[in-house]
DNA sequence: CGCGGTCTTGAGGTATCTCAATTGGAGTGG
DNA sequence: CCACTCCAATTGAGATACCTCAAGACCGCG
């Protein structure tokens, strides 16, 4: 139960624990990824705790066939890095560039950090836990349609902004990592956009920015069984 | 899900207590659950956590269409319960006869509880973090033998129990939770316990319960792309 | 022994995958 | 400014795994 205590550790409470003041008085670490670039990888120690400023990032697993899973995309204000057993669990990478504040959060597991970046960290971690129970709905047995749509609706009330009457916004990852957080192929992604677009539901600007035309249509879409 | 928070749960936490506010002197509250009882619904307040002690809980969550959906089952050990904005977000029910020590959590939100209690739930989240990632893996692009023989590993691992040199283990839940849970239908579940009957990797006792026979040909099957 | 429910098995339809060709857009260099 | 390249997105055609609907088998129980 006890976890040794690492030669860092000492220092990276030692803000918190010899002034006792608020974590976030502490002038706050961040770092800058371009497009593509790996935050961190599958089973690296997690030394800390990341929040998102700017950009999205994407969670991704692959198996041992090689196939690749995307398990969330993060936006800004989403904490990524959650570790299990002091580790990563997966590859976090950057959609578009992207910035993160860095937690630092040694001896997670030894429950000796601040109470009160542990009730942040927990509140975000049941946070977490709902927004990957909200995904379960989508993967389980959908249409490729339910699941787009209920993706969309999802995206629309996360970064969704007023166009006029309807809502936009922007899904600037590639169609693979779309289809490999929805259990689908990349093509059937494509031809489901398609179908949306033909019953005007939506409409696609530069494919990487999405205009929610029907939003009704979609919600039916999104929770028919048909 | 399979989260392993240890039954001796109290004991854990027992050598870092200082005083008598030790939440472990309260006299455990426990809860027994009949065959399908249900221990709270979605939308309730989340006033409590619970461990499990015996038996075998099921998380549902119900689409606006009435699709179900199993989100995990939980073993003894497990933790259940976790609020999101202080409400459950899935319903829990008794697979078989069960029992539950309740831990009374009031104020989770409010970072109100016992340091050292919140140092465990913050754990038992992030191994439900990472058992719902396990599951994601499982959920989205596999065929259903690959889905079940994932499925019937990850129980050997949890509740296998040794038989001469084999492993077997009860999975008293019906066709449809597993369904439910893997994202298919009862009768693809039956056709596949079949199919994995007739390749001699199991055996099937009462049908509710497991008797692994090829180990290496189900890890195969959960792996490989066809 | 008959009833009710679940599990299993069967046959056919269909949505999605696979494989392959085409289009489209961004970036580069002439 | 235009051609060219490269990669991703789209579209097409065919195969197939799973679903749907339906019938039959297998319990547990009154």
């Amino acid at each position: 139960m006890y976890v040794s205590t690492p030669p860092e550790f000492g220092q990276a409470i030692a803000p918190h624990a010899r002034s006792g003041q608020d974590f976030r008085r502490a002038a706050p670490q961040t770092r800058s990824l371009a497009e593509g670039a790996n935050l961190f990888h599958e089973g690296d120690a997690a030394r800390s705790l990341y929040i998102v400023n700017t950009g999205i990032l994407r969670l991704i697993r692959y198996q041992e066939n090689g196939q690749r899973r995307v398990l969330g995309f993060c936006y800004p204000g989403d904490t990524v890095g959650f570790p299990l057993d002091g580790r990563h669990a997966a590859d976090c990478e950057a959609v578009v560039p992207a910035q993160v504040t860095i937690l630092k959060s040694y001896g997670l597991q030894a429950g000796s950090i601040h109470p009160r970046l542990q009730q942040k960290l927990l509140e975000a971690a049941l946070q977490e836990i709902s927004s990957m129970q909200d995904h379960f709905m989508t993967l389980g047995r959908k249409s490729a349609t339910q699941k787009l749509a209920s993706f969309l609706m999802r995206c629309a009330d996360r970064i969704g902004r007023p166009l006029g009457d309807c809502t936009h916004f922007d899904l600037p990852m590639p169609r693979r990592d779309i289809a490999d957080y929805l259990g689908l192929t990349p093509e059937t992604v494509s031809r489901t956009f398609t179908q949306l677009r033909n019953m005007k539901a939506l409409m696609l600007d530069h494919i990487y920015t999405v205009v929610l035309l029907d939003r009704t249509l979609l919600e039916s879409l999104a929770e028919d069984a048909d």
